[in-house]
DNA sequence: CTATTTGCAAATAATTTGCCCATGG
DNA sequence: CCATGGGCAAATTATTTGCAAATAG
């Protein structure tokens, strides 16, 4: 990533710590460089390893704890959005896929105008792409109803930053 | 599920595996039925909580390795498209994903058509959607280069049914 | 019959927790 | 200071594997 962007998000990591009363600590920065730095969406184990080779004595559990702070205070986000494990689906027919980003619950969703999106341009790196999935992110009817009573939600979770 | 869609995916069941040879056990059936049955885009265990009811004798095991047998024959998809743990992301920009539906790597894909995307449609079932995000399913430069030389892929994993 | 597939148990991998010590503000 | 966070080890959960016995074709 470059310089400029990694300095970017290492600021809003600041802020957001400074507003949310978090400590900045040496292993907590050092774990959020590690992921402001990556192009790959690494998984918890490769970014254990890039700490570890600046501070030896990190513990992968540190690194657990700390992507689960981030993520909830909406610094990061998991790609795909089920975390976890294998969600499955039987149904080969064309659709879409309707996310819950508070239950991870999941439904189909079939819409013709959504069956018609193509990228506007050719794709990063020679990339040969079979078929587009568009996942809708938002909140089932139960969990919406839930809103505001839930605890440990700080904010930034959902939207876009521009 | 309706009735006549699970029909038509146990037919289609039976079709694939006579094609690839596969003894369709009454296990094999049982689970195979409990995904097509099943809206909820269930987890391994809750097929296997399912199935017990059926076949009480059955174990995690067997529900385990006919999955990963499903995939591989194109039976069955796996949603989001990243098995097994977290894939992090601390680009909080608007972006979609290309995935690599062989090496499952992630790579990041700026394009305007898809920050443009929409449903035409109210969505189901009252679901409140906040963004929309687009993953772009193919094969990236390393794997296509290698397509071809692949051990155990049969068909039917890519594509749409229609 | 005989090649596959199952069930079991054990192995491995992934993630979380409890607790006591260290440290940032 | 002293509340928050880190490190370690143990616990839990998820997934895979090896192998003898069962069974589909």
């Amino acid at each position: 990533m470059s310089p400029s962007v990694i300095e970017k998000r290492m600021r809003l990591f600041g802020d957001r710590c400074a507003e949310l009363g978090l400590a900045a600590t040496h292993q907590r920065r050092a774990i959020y460089r590690a992921l402001a730095e990556s192009e790959r969406h690494p998984q918890p184990e490769a970014i254990y390893r890039r700490v570890k080779r600046r501070i030896p004595t990190i513990s992968l559990a540190t690194v657990y704890k700390n992507i689960k702070t981030f993520v909830e205070m909406g610094l990061l986000r998991e790609v795909g959005c089920e975390a976890g494990s294998y969600r499955l689906d039987a149904n080969l027919d064309r659709h879409h896929h309707l996310v819950c980003v508070n239950c991870k619950s999941v439904v189909d969703f079939y819409d013709r105008k959504l069956d018609q999106v193509r990228a506007g341009q050719a794709s990063p790196g020679n990339f040969r792409i079979f078929r587009y999935q568009v996942e809708a992110l938002g909140l089932c009817p139960a969990c919406r109803s839930k809103q505001g009573l839930r605890k440990n939600k700080k904010r930034g979770q959902y939207g876009q930053s521009r």
